[in-house]
This record gives C-alpha cells, sequence and structure tokens, in this order.
DNA sequence: CAAGAATCCTGTCAGC
DNA sequence: TGCTGACAGGATTCTT
C-alpha cells in the first residue's frame, strides 16, 4: 500500500530498528527486481552502521557510515519485515535479509517484484537517476499553490493524471489524489491546467492535509511503528472515496437522489470520486 | 513534446 | 473445490 505516508511510516519503523545499529550479516536472496540489485550491495551493509534515514517521495534513503546511501523503493507490493534475528526460514519473495549486531532482522519483501534497491554516494543522493526528476514534497513549504499552479499551467490531461505524475508533485499515488481531489471539490476530470488560483490554494491544502492526517493514523495505529505480526508501516485507513463505488459520499444523500461514489478509468487505473460535488 | 497505452510480476478475490 | 479472469497501491518505455 504504499504511498507518502505509508513509506513515511515504514522508514520511522526502519529508523526504529536500525538507525546507530551495525549490522553484522546481509543476505541477497534474489538480485532481479525492477532492476538488478548493485553489484556488492550485500558486501558493503556488512560490517556497516546505519547513520540515518532520509524519506524522498516514495524512496527511502538508509544513510551507512562510510558515506553510501542505501535507496528503497517498495513498488505496488513491497514490505518489511522485521523480528528477533536467528534461525528462520526465509520468507517467500524476501529477497534481502539484514541482522544487527544486537540481535534484529529486517526483511524486505517484494512479490510483485517492481520495487528497487540500489547504492548511491550520500552526498549526491538527490542527483541519483530515480531522484532526480522528482516534483517537490508535497508537505515541504515550498510546495506552495503558486508553484503547483505553475506546474500545471497549460497541460491538457486530466488533473488525476498530472498529479500521478512524479515531476508534478512528488509521493502521491493512486489513492492519495483520489482522496484530495475529492476533499479540495476538483473532478479529476478536469484539465489540469485549470487549476489555478483558488482551486490551486485549495488543492494544495488538502494534499498536505491528507498526507498529514494518514501520516498521523499511521504512527498511533502502530506501537513503535511495528505491528505485532513484525510488519512494519501499514495500516488500516477509512478512505472517503478510494474504494467506495456506490456509496454516498460524505457531502451527498447517496441514492437513490445521488448516484453516489462513482468509479472511471484514467490512464488504466481506477478513479473514485463524486459527479455532484466535484467540479 | 505531451498524453495515453502497454508493460513488468505475482497474489487475491469474485464469479461460475 | 477448482478454474478463470479481473484487478491491484508504481514507474518506465513505447506509441500515438
Amino acid at each position: 500500500m504504499p504511498e507518502l505516508p505509508e513509506v513515511e511510516t515504514v522508514m520511522r519503523g526502519l529508523q526504529a530498528a536500525l538507525e546507530g545499529r551495525v549490522i553484522r550479516r546481509a543476505a541477497v536472496h534474489r538480485a532481479d527486481l525492477r532492476r538488478a540489485f548493485p553489484p556488492g550491495l550485500a558486501a558493503r551493509l556488512t560490517g556497516a552502521r546505519v547513520t540515518g534515514f532520509r524519506r524522498r517521495a516514495k524512496y527511502i534513503l538508509m544513510r551507512l557510515d562510510g558515506g553510501d546511501s542505501v535507496l528503497f523503493h517498495l513498488g505496488m507490493s513491497g514490505r518489511m519485515l522485521i523480528g528477533p534475528a536467528g534461525v528462520h526460514d526465509v520468507p517467500r519473495h524476501e529477497h534481502l535479509t539484514l541482522e544487527t549486531e544486537d540481535g534484529w532482522w529486517v526483511g524486505f519483501i517484494d512479490p510483485r517484484r517492481f520495487g528497487c534497491i540500489d547504492l548511491v554516494a550520500t552526498a549526491a543522493e538527490d542527483a541519483h537517476g530515480l531522484l532526480a526528476g522528482l516534483g517537490p514534497e508535497p508537505l515541504d513549504a515550498a510546495f506552495t499553490p503558486a508553484v503547483l499552479s505553475a506546474a500545471l499551467a497549460g497541460r491538457r490531461s486530466p488533473i488525476k493524471a498530472a498529479l500521478l505524475d512524479q515531476g508534478t508533485v512528488a509521493g502521491l499515488g493512486n489513492i492519495y489524489v483520489c482522496e484530495a481531489l475529492f476533499r479540495a471539490g476538483i473532478s479529476p476530470r478536469r484539465l489540469a491546467g485549470t487549476v489555478a488560483g483558488a482551486r490551486a490554494v485549495r488543492l494544495v491544502a488538502e494534499i498536505k492535509a491528507t498526507l498529514t492526517e494518514a501520516i498521523a493514523a499511521g504512527g498511533s495505529s502502530l506501537r513503535d511503528y511495528v505491528r505485532p505480526d513484525g510488519e512494519l508501516g501499514y495500516f488500516q485507513h477509512a478512505w472517503k472515496v478510494y474504494g467506495r463505488e456506490g456509496e454516498a459520499c460524505e457531502r451527498c444523500p447517496g441514492p437513490p437522489a445521488c448516484p453516489g461514489v462513482c468509479r472511471i478509468v484514467q490512464s488504466g487505473r481506477s478513479t473514485f470520486y463524486c459527479r455532484a460535488t466535484q467540479r
């Protein structure tokens, strides 16, 4: 379920488990996800101390002493599992296992294999090819209505597609785009270039609020960001429109007075929205 | 050049 | 129960 809030929560879980710790053992079980793991990954990790973490868009950067950062992307189905180290079977689809000197095991699992792992010099993280083209962080103060309007100006794709474009604003995925557009009262089909002025003000505010609330829900629903089953960072969340086709939205009476939340397909992805309140 | 479609891969779930 | 097809939260690459 990894969009920005989930990635943020996973990162905080990794932080709690790994920051300041030395990696005693690193094992690569399968080295070909979306792209090949970098050569020497396990060797680079073994014996390294984890000095810190950073999130950029949906990417997690784990910084090691010695000047390298490990770049993680969870793709569609990536997860992190944590538990006590020791003898255990490697779970199906666990591609990378880390063991710390103080006895923790962290596994990167990705059945669908759309995720990726890479190494990048910490001093040049933002120059990495996967990060270089990203738009602003939506929760940064620098992400303003003026910045969003400028990025959308002249674009003739639907606003839904423009917000999924990580170069417009970084970290939103299908769910949070649907949610933010609903809250802002903007139709996902509206041409991106027409989102300006008051609409942009509203949209920026709702993007920030939607993400902030989801991150808070993620943190509060987990003790130290780890579930009892050892999974980091995923949590249940009540969406207002996502996955709610045919239900009444909170601003409408619902059927039969109003058709309720409808589902359409845009750029091959499901979009959920309310025809009555989103314009 | 921009926008949309196709694509990678596996798991899950609804329907028959 | 078993099979089949639709669908899935992403991002890149190929077509139009």
